[in-house]
DNA sequence: TGGACCGGGTTCTGCCATATAG
DNA sequence: CTATATGGCAGAACCCGGTCCA
């Protein structure tokens, strides 16, 4: 609204890309006169503060951004005297980024545009050690500006990389962990160490021979890790143990394994996705020592929603599968409820029997199974 | 050579709270 | 005081196919 004060401003704007400090042409106290938010009435007691960069919105506004989530995000970058928008935009244009792209990034992370070109520049280089492709990089920022934008201490990003190298991560782990978790890269290096301290602790706690190793693969299994608080991921350890009763050895192994997959889990999900399990398997006649026995071979059960989990079980058992079949095959539970029905449901046209032939069939890719079902459709005597 | 075993690929941000800087 | 930098949180699966062996 009192963005579009000027078409002629507009016009100007939009021809020329050059970048400039936004601010110059409104003085500040014209701007204030024009924005009727912060009236510096007698009853105000607090000091005025400064409105908002009139040219600034302008800008925005040509760009697409929306101004109204910015503004909702971030609303201090918009009383800055000086920003940086049209470089930014620029520099992101020349990395191949969109129009579309460049507006929704600064829509969703507004202070991206206080940063300088030899910022990004700089930054942006240090993302390229990493990646191969100005495209990765785009498509990362298209998808969490955050991650990228969040931090400004390009020598502690420098220090992350070397810090990840140094735990013995190759260039594909590095790749995999800033695709997957960028947020790790603006972590603080002090952050990540103590994840990492923290990660070898808890190796040498249960006994294990190898703690350094142990952090990396963990680290290389679940590339969320290094983002969640240490605290998390301590009381999930707790959390597991105490539960299922394990020796050291036993807790070591499966964080060794897949355990590492559900380390990442808030600490309330976890006891909640436990506790669900608990009672289903209860309530289905199970042992204590299959609960057990269930988690360790397939620990991303606890992954699974209660909901989730409880449809697809009752689902099997309805489609004439034991709980005894599942206990031992514990990964037909990785397929979706509906997958698992549709198939269900096909074999039981074909009246395939599980008793004699096991389950293993709905654990398989869908062409593994198509070219099962057709194999029985034409020697139905299987 | 069918099928069991196993690991890998995909993907996870956007918000809030708090400490710190200015 | 305000703005920035940073930590932390909730949210919640599914699918594919290489390989090896009986």
């Amino acid at each position: 609204m009192a963005a579009v004060t000027g078409g002629r401003v507009l016009l100007h704007l939009s021809r020329s890309l050059v970048l400039q400090p936004s601010s110059r042409l409104f003085p500040l106290k014209l701007a204030s006169a024009c924005l009727p938010r912060r009236l510096c009435s007698a009853s105000d007691q607090t000091q005025p503060v400064s409105p908002e960069n009139e040219s600034l919105l302008e800008n925005l506004n040509l760009m697409g951004v929306d101004i109204k989530m910015a503004r909702q995000r971030q609303p201090g970058v918009f009383r800055k005297a000086f920003t940086n928008e049209k470089g930014l935009a620029q520099f992101l244009q020349t990395k191949g980024a969109s129009r579309q792209a460049i507006a929704s990034i600064v829509s969703r992370y507004p202070r991206a545009i206080t940063r300088s070109i030899e910022h990004l520049e700089q930054r942006w280089q240090l993302w390229r050690n990493v990646f191969t492709t100005d495209a990765e990089i785009v498509s990362i920022l298209d998808r969490s500006p955050e991650s990228f934008f969040r931090s400004s201490d390009n020598d502690n990003l420098e220090k992350n990389i070397d810090f990840l190298i140094s735990l013995g991560l190759n260039t594909k782990d590095l790749h995999r962990l800033l695709t997957t978790a960028p947020r790790t890269f603006s972590n603080s290096v002090e952050l990540n160490k103590q994840m990492v301290e923290c990660l070898e602790d808890i190796c040498a706690e249960l006994g294990g021979e190898n703690p350094e190793q142990f952090a990396k693969s963990i680290i290389s299994k679940n590339l969320y890790i290094l983002i969640r608080s240490t605290k998390r991921v301590k009381t999930n350890i707790e959390t597991l143990k105490a539960s299922l009763n394990l020796s050291d050895s036993e807790m070591l192994a499966l964080l060794q394994g897949h355990g590492a997959d559900i380390l990442d889990l808030s600490n309330e999900y976890l006891k909640k996705s436990f506790n669900n399990l608990q009672q289903k398997m209860a309530l289905l006649g199970c042992r204590r020592n299959d609960l057990k026995k269930i988690i360790i071979s397939y620990p991303l059960i606890l992954y699974i929603g209660p909901e989730t989990l409880n449809t697809k079980i009752d689902c099997l058992l309805k489609g004439g599968i034991t709980m005894k079949q599942i206990l031992e095959k514990p990964k037909v539970l990785d397929y979706s409820t509906q997958n698992i029905t549709g198939r269900l449901e096909e074999l039981r046209r074909v009246g395939y029997d599980f008793k004699k032939n096991g389950i293993n069939i709905l654990d398989s890719s869908r062409k593994r199974f198509d070219a099962k079902m057709e194999k029985l459709a034409t020697s139905p005597d299987e």
